[in-house]
DNA sequence: GTTCACCTACCGTCTTATAGGTAAGTGAAT
DNA sequence: ATTCACTTACCTATAAGACGGTAGGTGAAC
């Protein structure tokens, strides 16, 4: 409910007592359970990011693999769940600014997830089936810029950008770039 | 003034008063000129769109060609004036839902730069300096996406991520990508 | 003397949050 | 089994303030 809503008008965009009312009470009653409208960001934050922790574990594969394929799967799971998408993009334009309610979880969630996919390339070089001379770092960051980047293109334009036509040839290219020259 | 405070706060986060007041008047006097606050936004809108002219004639170089070394040059551009590039990420978020403020500017804004990075990779094609099985409207989604989301990970974090190193990097790779194979 | 730029004063609305109360349940003591 | 103490889950009512916008006036420029 709640989710729905910051994602669609955002944290400052959004008046908790709608949210109280599609959750079928009155504004007191849903601060009765989270006591501030910050604290209410937060608690849907933290449950959305159950949903993210799929995000990393999906593009890893079981074994700190990396598993190219599953990324337009993974695009096209957000395509049915459009409102979830729009919320993470909305939040994180939100909370650039240093004292923003939700900064330093974005924060540390991008560095978790950039350390995540730079170590997945790092095994992926040990084990000869990635180019040595990608810095995983840099790599790592671009990947997920790219994939966040696609997602913004289509929420604010299905019509013309097709995120999972979009993921996919991404990760097609990703594949070549990763193995070019064996 | 306005683009500050939009950048840094967003459409909705940001009271004009506190815009009137940074310019050096009341709000009434500023209403004056502008009328309301969607039309403020408008006109920062337009105005910054005359820098992000830049950005495309930049990456085209003079006469359609792709400049990709320009990238990097670009990114440490916005470096100096993170106010602008904060805007840009923040107002995009807002502008998401259909009905949004400034959504139709975006939507498209984001049309006619993919047009123009897809015609100048078909450019590339036609003079063979760019592989043909490039599709050209999915790799210009993909061009804008990365530099996009790169800017938004070095405005949520800059102490980790650098965009100049990081577009720099970009580039380079983007470059091998594009003259694979001759 | 009319237009333009701007001000003071004010209105109505929306929003978060609190105060204080009610109803229903839970658990222990008797 | 019933009473009592207490908690939980809400409610109505209202405070307190921010916000966008308007009305009407003042003073200077031309």
């Amino acid at each position: 409910m709640a989710t729905e809503l910051f994602g669609q008008t955002g944290y400052r965009g959004t008046a908790i007592a709608e949210v109280a009312i599609r959750a079928g009470l009155t504004l007191p009653g849903l601060l009765h359970h989270f006591g501030s409208k910050e604290a209410l960001l937060l608690a849907v934050i933290e449950q959305r990011d159950a949903d993210s922790e799929a995000y990393a574990t999906e593009l890893l594969g079981r074994e700190g693999q990396l598993r190219l394929p599953s990324i337009p799967d993974f695009a096209g799971r957000n395509k049915e769940r459009p409102g979830l998408a729009k919320l993470f993009t909305v939040l994180v334009a939100e909370s650039l600014e240093p004292n923003a309610p939700g900064h330093e979880h974005f924060v540390d969630r991008y560095r978790a997830l950039r350390a995540i996919v730079a170590d997945m390339i790092i095994a992926g070089q040990q084990d000869g089936r990635v180019r040595k001379d990608i810095v995983p770092k840099l790599k790592a960051a671009e990947i997920l810029a790219t994939l966040d980047g696609l997602q913004t293109q289509w929420l604010l334009d299905p019509d013309e950008v097709d995120i999972v036509e979009s993921a996919s040839a991404y990760a097609e290219n990703l594949e070549r770039d990763l193995t070019a020259g064996l």
